[in-house]
RNA sequence: GGUCCUGUGGCCGAGCGGCUAGGCAGAGCUCUGCAAAAGCUCGUACAGCGGUUCGAAUCCGCUCGGGACCUCCA
């Protein structure tokens, strides 16, 4: 069976066959977040699709380091010429401690990243936490002739670095183009031309978050710390770096230039990047104020949602788009999705049902094949669960008596929708958490009940017992073998 | 204004030169005391107009619509 990987590089504008820089060792950078606010929904898309990456990788086999950053010095915003930068200016707002900030919501990442069923990156690095690291990185660039100083400030000089290397190639800008429109941003007056950008800027006397460096107090410049850290962890090459599709410009196509600058080579084999989520067409942003807090989604509290939807509902309506594609949020494909999924799950729970037959005209060989070769083409995982459906009406058929399946094919099944379901997509069970043994213990006695109510005919009471359960949402289904129930969402 | 992406049936979403995507919703049937579940069967598609081709949702051109980036952003 061939488990060959294409990832779409957006580097080359192909699907390449992935082969590592060093099998079986892997290298992912994933850039995470800017901790000065909660996580919303589409930051979490891209840190789940990535997580599914990561899962996949693993999955074949391959030993991989997966790095996910916490950008915990604050980017100064654009609007301020002050020095100003967004985690001071949060700290202001709610008068603590920056790094009470970064503590705050990087807790409600981890939070988030948990409850969605994300596994932890190998490495968590925080730009605070690597100073040394990106003055190490400047020194190199300076030493190089890519950067100059002004004023204690240190800006990478394009110019000199498009004399000798091209700039603009993973996002297909060209420097000419870009003047006409650019603005007058903070420091434009100190670099030499506009596409500089800032290495490392001087702190002014009120900012807060400062550090010393050969050249002065200050702090470390947009891109920089994503390249000091990836270097250090993953190497100066290599395998693959992920990251939301509005990084492409400027932060991933700096990243390239600085690690070039400091080493010679473009740092990333692939790179890779998820499309938006959409609500209403539009991009979900904070200040569009149309994002949802996961929390909010979960509760349904958020004048745009009719009702909430657990983690793994919102996850399963994820994995139903692929990542290039924007994906739009709505009540109504939220609750498709849910139908959805309830229904996946209830087939993978219910393969220990089945009973074998002796012949099978099923091919679960193809089957199986079907879905790897979905994942290798650049992880497409609606056509994976388009298969897994397939997998789900032959459980469901064999269920019924409609469908022969063999023993050795109901455990590939099982161990299909184990691989796929839990390990590579991340998805829960549903009710997997509590324990439901006692619950079922006793909800055989009220199935026995009901069954001698219905051998004397007595529909009425038989249909106040069912009622009973319903009005407290359990559901009461009645099958050959006695009964089956679950919860039901309101 | 520049660069790029996109427009698929009631909804969400794959496919991107010939082959049923899939899910949800809807119709019919089977099963069933009823119901639910499940299985089977079935509608309604590829924005519009031209072109290339034996053949186009899929390639090209134009028109119209939507979006992203160009400024921190997943």
């Amino acid at each position: 069976m061939s488990k060959e990987l294409y990832i779409y590089n957006s580097l080359s504008r192909n699907k390449d066959l992935f082969q590592p820089l060093n099998t079986p060792h892997v290298g992912l950078y994933v850039c995470g977040p800017t901790v000065y606010a909660n996580v919303h929904l589409g930051n979490c898309r891209t840190f789940m699709f990535f997580d599914v990456v990561y899962r996949y990788l693993t999955h074949l086999g391959y030993k991989v380091r997966y790095v996910r950053n916490i950008t915990d010095v604050g980017h100064i915003t654009s609007t301020f010429d002050d020095g100003v930068d967004r985690i001071g200016q949060q700290a202001r707002l709610e008068q603590l401690e920056p790094m009470e900030i970064v503590q705050k919501y990087t807790n409600y990442f981890h939070e988030m990243m948990r409850v969605f069923n994300n596994h932890s990156p190998s490495i968590e690095p925080t730009a605070t936490g690597h100073m040394i690291e990106q003055i190490e990185m400047i020194k190199k660039i300076l030493d190089q002739g890519f950067a100059y100083e002004v004023n204690g400030s240190i800006y990478f000089d394009v110019q000199a670095y498009r004399a000798k290397y091209p700039y603009g190639e993973l996002s297909g800008r060209n420097v000419e183009e870009l003047y006409e429109n650019t603005r007058t941003l903070d420091g434009q007056d100190e670099k030499k031309f506009f596409a500089d950008f800032a290495l490392w800027k001087a702190a002014s006397p009120e900012h807060i978050m400062r550090w010393p460096s050969p050249w002065g107090e200050g702090f470390p410049g947009w891109h920089l710390e994503c390249s000091a850290m990836s270097t250090k962890y993953l190497g100066e090459q290599f395998d693959i770096h992920g990251g939301g599709m509005d990084l492409k410009f400027p932060h991933h196509e700096s990243e390239i230039a600085q690690n070039t600058a400091c080493c010679g080579k473009g740092p990333v084999k692939f790179w890779m990047h998820s499309n938006m989520l959409t609500v209403n067409g539009q991009k979900m942003s904070k200040s569009l104020g149309n994002s949802f807090l996961p929390h909010e989604l979960f509760a349904g509290d958020h004048p745009l949602l009719e009702k909430g939807f657990g983690p793994q509902v919102v996850r399963f309506f994820m994995m139903q788009a692929h990542y290039r594609s924007t994906l739009d949020f709505s009540n109504e494909a939220l609750s498709a999705a849910e139908k959805g999924y309830e229904r996946m799950m209830a087939a993978y729970m219910a393969i220990d049902e089945c009973k074998p037959a002796t012949q099978s005209e099923a091919d679960i060989d193809a089957l199986e094949a079907k879905c790897y070769a979905a994942m290798g083409d650049d992880f497409n995982t609606p056509i994976l669960i388009a298969e897994l459906f397939e997998a789900v009406r032959l459980i469901n058929g064999c269920k019924n008596g409609q469908q022969a399946l063999t023993a050795d094919q109901l455990v590939q099944l099982k161990r299909i929708m184990t691989h796929f379901l839990r390990d590579v997509m991340g998805l829960q069970t549903p009710e997997s958490a509590g324990n439901v043994e006692l619950p079922n213990i006793m909800m055989d006695a009220v199935f026995e009940v009901r069954k001698g109510l219905k051998e004397k005919k007595d529909y009425a009471t038989a249909d106040m017992l069912r009622d009973a359960f319903s009005s407290r949402n359990i559901v009461l289904k009645d099958t050959k073998e006695g009964g089956e129930w679950t919860y039901e969402k309101k």
